[in-house]
DNA sequence: TGTACATCAGTGAACGCGCGTTCACTGATGTAC
DNA sequence: TGTACATCAGTGAACGCGCGTTCACTGATGTAC
């Protein structure tokens, strides 16, 4: 590896840094290409340089959002046999990422960027963290664990093609009605965080995490999660 | 009511409706004066006659659509005895208006607009939606039909503080448990469909009316509600 | 009913600012012989 | 090891555009007598 290429590598992840603080001063939208450079002390035609424009940085920023987020869900991840430990776990580091970089939660998981097309690129980051949510159901499911509730309401054939798929896909041996306890779960836990990050529980609740937690635990009863014997 | 204060209604509305068309262009931080007064053939320095600021009419708009999803939720509301078909029915108007006014809904629900701080003059507004579920919830309690699930989570003191002073504000007769069951039923909904609108259950799920009303009898069976006998 | 005055809507120019992107360029770093 | 050439990072000026907000103004609408 040349010098070149160390200070390449090295200037591409400034900008990135810079533009991350960026995007937490003013939002995706606001993301500039010349705030960046000067807080870089560059000219601002130095960074195509790096990205060959605004939006690819955008991309970029994504992508690595999506990666943190997976990398931490991963980092944290077990595979034993406790499987609402690892539900309760996974759900915790998921949150206390989103809490540290509210921002970049908002980017992946907030309103859409206007004008601003996500390229595939950004969809294998973003499957890393539901990956570990789907390992985790996988296990449980083989180890018997899935328990359905009492009255699970009857599914569309439309629904059920879909969470067959997704079952196929990467939830091996969850039947469609498991698979649609995940999803739920799965919306209730960003819903959850959402809510939280976006404003909607100042002045309702006072402590998120207990709040978060015991949201947890109802929707790890709804999947048919039971704690370990 | 003099031609004057008609007119300058009629004005006030033809601003925001196309300060609207701009949210959905380009989003919320990239409403701009200069393009709404251009969509009305007025110079911009016009529109200061109706608003004293950018962010006033952005204020404007969010409480413009919270009123109209809470009307929305009013109108399809009703007050008998079928608990269940009134949660079903509140889910279905509320995701209907969303996704027929995504940008709106995304300016409600989404990201935080950067460098915006809503006044309190919108909570009045943003109450409205959130009353007809709890109206719905005091009745079913009223009527003995909120039914805890088999093992409650047990609270933290500070949890249980909360959920004391929500069901005294707004929800009467609710016990601790089941106003957390009715936070989490909440944020269950919406966040299924901010999942849908923000894109994350493309390429997943096809019909997502379908998901959508699966996921509101599951969350109705979380919430102890059972169909009208 | 008519007149004098006050109110207010909308104009047009200006201030001072920011943006993404292109382009010809200088000078440093790397490569091939 | 030294030289000639190619690659590439970063510069600085420019293009063409957009923005929010202020201000002195014209002319129409409303009000009081």
């Amino acid at each position: 590896m040349t010098a070149r290429q160390r200070a390449r590598a090295e200037l591409t992840a400034e900008i990135k840094a810079a533009a991350r603080d960026q995007l937490a001063a003013h939002g995706a939208a606001g993301l500039s290409l010349r705030a960046v450079a000067r807080e870089l002390g560059m000219v601002s035609s130095a960074i195509y340089r790096y990205f060959p424009s605004r939006d690819d940085l955008l991309t970029a920023l994504i992508i690595d959002a999506y990666d943190a987020l997976g990398a931490a869900a991963e980092a944290s991840a077990s595979t034993g046999d406790d499987h609402l430990g690892r539900w309760m776990t996974l759900g915790r580091t998921i949150r206390t990422w989103a809490v540290e970089h509210p921002h970049e939660y908002a980017l992946l998981y907030g309103s859409p960027v206007p004008g601003y097309r996500a390229p595939q690129d950004t969809v294998p980051p973003a499957t890393r963290v539901t990956a570990v949510m789907a390992a985790m159901a996988s296990d449980a499911a083989a180890a018997g664990r899935l328990a359905a509730p009492a009255a699970a309401p009857t599914m569309t054939p439309g629904l059920a093609a879909d969470t067959r798929r997704i079952a196929e896909l990467l939830m091996h041996g969850l039947d469609e009605a498991a698979v649609a306890r995940c999803l739920i779960a799965w919306t209730g836990l960003f819903g959850t965080i959402s809510f939280e990050l976006f404003g909607h529980l100042t002045n309702v609740v006072t402590d998120h995490a207990d709040l978060f937690d015991h949201a947890l635990r109802e929707l790890a009863a709804h999947l048919g999660l039971r704690p370990a014997t």
